[in-house]
DNA sequence: GATGAATGAGGGTTCATTCAT
DNA sequence: TATGAATGAACCCTCATTCAT
């Protein structure tokens, strides 16, 4: 809405160059979503405190508003934003069809490298920790997520099953299998790290060597 | 500026009474864990309402304070009311040494009935869930449940390894990967059934096939 | 069963800004100082409800929140905020030497002008009715004002007694023998005046000329 | 109401003879009063629990209220009953006409000994702190205390003023002059007393020397 | 009478959200 | 656009009072 300026000339307001605005503001709305990740991980979601993302993110409390309706839609905003570009990542690394030890093995070191050694490891926490609570949330990552990378091992295992790949047929039924101790992984360290370390890789390459047998070399 | 008492020596509070609670007290407070199991399942420990707990459970708000310190305290010990036994009942199972694959069906069984198909998923679920916010809540868990069930589980595991049986010295270092696929049933159960179900006895069965190869006749 | 903040380092949380507080802030904090008295000197530090407090100022119940920590700051900050100024108010009221008499009709004036014709009456009040629960405002109350008076009046009146003025010896050693009718008097018109109100200043002048002989002219 | 015994001979209730019944009544109601004037008087009446109060009395809560109606029922009763015989001891004390100075002494004296050397202390502090929120109980000490005192007190001097003795006369008009260091050595009690105790026999010494001049020997 | 478990209104405090500047 | 003071609904917890036993 152009304020009116009278009766005098109008003096023209001076606007950043787009460019740079768009800047500003892509920057700004990721230290939000930065500062989002840290308390939402840090106390949960419920007990979060927009003031202290506001306060982590350099802003004031209301400029989150101008780029999230509300918390809950910053929380899921989050967790879009981390988790869309995985499931490209997901599926360039499964697109060839390849013995199903070796698709495994890309996987699980895909989880290891990209998930459990980055801020994403937060983020799959929260939707564990949080999911139940946001039917949206659970839908979103079932659809953009669950649905496609289990319909993509599926495809991939039910090929090496009907080349007679031993194991591929129950991992193709319950690809779940396949990544189960990446979750566990997970939430163990969210609880028991300071109890009982978790060596996340060897965990899973017993985890691989349990489904497959034991490789020769590694 | 604390408040003092005043001058007079306080008299030291009755500790709730250790004289045998009558039936009437032991139902009220089962009624209160059970409404309160209801409403932190539903809702999270941070948003759940003691209002609500005590309508569901049929009591006034303040009776629950007669019977727990507060609502923490009230989380503290439902999940210590549901959790305890199951280690008795786990310890029992375990106890005599067989061939791993049975101790290992036996475990899943277990789960499956007296976890899975229980409220004691739900407990389960929260401690995943709340656990990361609750310290003594992961502490509690894993002192009581966790480090004892791998201890049971590792000894069977390896003496079975001795033995010369396959794939029990992998499991014998990581026993995650024998329960992990229950858990993730539990996160499962919790986010995504109401998209596509999950046949927990079918995973499970499916999960002891690729750890110990296929069963003849089940 | 204390909750955890998590795993990453907490943003300290920035302190009351040290900018200057411009004069809206000011207005308002004063005008919850002066309806926090009201309340105080009606119902007494426990039964005062914030929610009056901020009707009576004007504001939200939240905002009182913006200006001091909880109920008990608040009240000790209504303190503190009236009762600091008077101190100094006093000491240069008695730096000079004089007599005895004089000294004593001085401070009496200014008891009655500033204390007793003001809401700091109230404040005494306050002091003196929630002081026992209060050990900390006790404590400030008795090195700010109640040492410091009785200091300054001490060493006035050792110097009189030193020049041979009766009467002088025994109000240094006692100097709450000075000021005891005064505070009957706050303590009277709180409970007593709707009966038999209370002359303050005739009340004060018999007590000085019981203290120290007729005057002749008034 | 009686029980119905149905069919068989009907068992006589033993009942404890009326007269020790009676007793048993008196020392509860008693202990029930001595344990409200310690919680009254470490918290205040506001924040004095009648919990605590039962458990100090060694009743149960309920039965606080056979005894009396409600919270402030049974302070005001408190009051009472520790005050009323007071007056009466009072009023024998100044009968008699004798000079103001021995009629001085001898109320201060009774003050001393059978106020602030008592429980009464405590009492005559609850009126000072919680008077101004109990108009009935302002009201009761005015009717029972305060007026008949000054009248007898008044009576006293103005006799003795007529007699010519010097000072009776400010004093008559303004009684409260004589009691005033006696109430603010109770208020010195219970707010500074762990920071500089006060002699409150040399202070009233003081006080009578200062209205009626030195005394030669003690 | 005596008990103490149960009640539920009440109030201090928090924090997501709004909006004047 | 950005700010952060202000708002007020929400909720945990306390405790005076009641009442079935």
């Amino acid at each position: 809405m152009a304020r009116s300026s009278g009766r005098t000339a109008p003096v023209p307001r001076r606007r950043a160059p787009a460019r740079r605005r768009n800047e500003v503001n892509t920057a700004r709305r990721e230290a939000i979503l930065a500062a989002a990740l840290d308390e939402f991980s840090a106390s949960g979601f419920a007990a979060a405190r927009l003031d202290d993302v506001a306060r982590r993110a350099g802003v004031a409390k209301g400029t989150i508003y101008l780029y999230f309706r509300d918390k809950e839609t910053l929380f899921q905003e989050l967790v879009r934003s981390v988790i869309s570009p995985l499931v490209a990542r997901f599926e360039t690394t499964v697109e060839i069809d390849l013995p199903a030890r070796v698709v495994a093995e890309r996987i699980v070191e895909l989880f290891v490298r990209e998930v459990y050694g980055t801020r994403r490891k937060d983020v799959i926490r929260l939707i564990i920790t949080e999911g139940p609570r946001f039917p949206k949330l659970a839908e979103f990552y079932y659809r953009e997520v669950i649905s496609r990378v289990i319909a993509a091992v599926r495809g991939l295992l039910h090929r090496a099953a009907a080349r007679g790949e031993v194991g591929a047929e129950a991992l193709a039924r319950f690809p779940q299998l396949l990544v189960a101790p990446g979750l566990v992984a997970i939430i163990w360290s969210g609880l028991f790290d300071r109890f009982e370390p978790l060596d996340v890789e060897a965990l899973m390459r017993a985890h691989l060597d349990l489904l497959f047998g034991e490789r020769r070399a590694p």
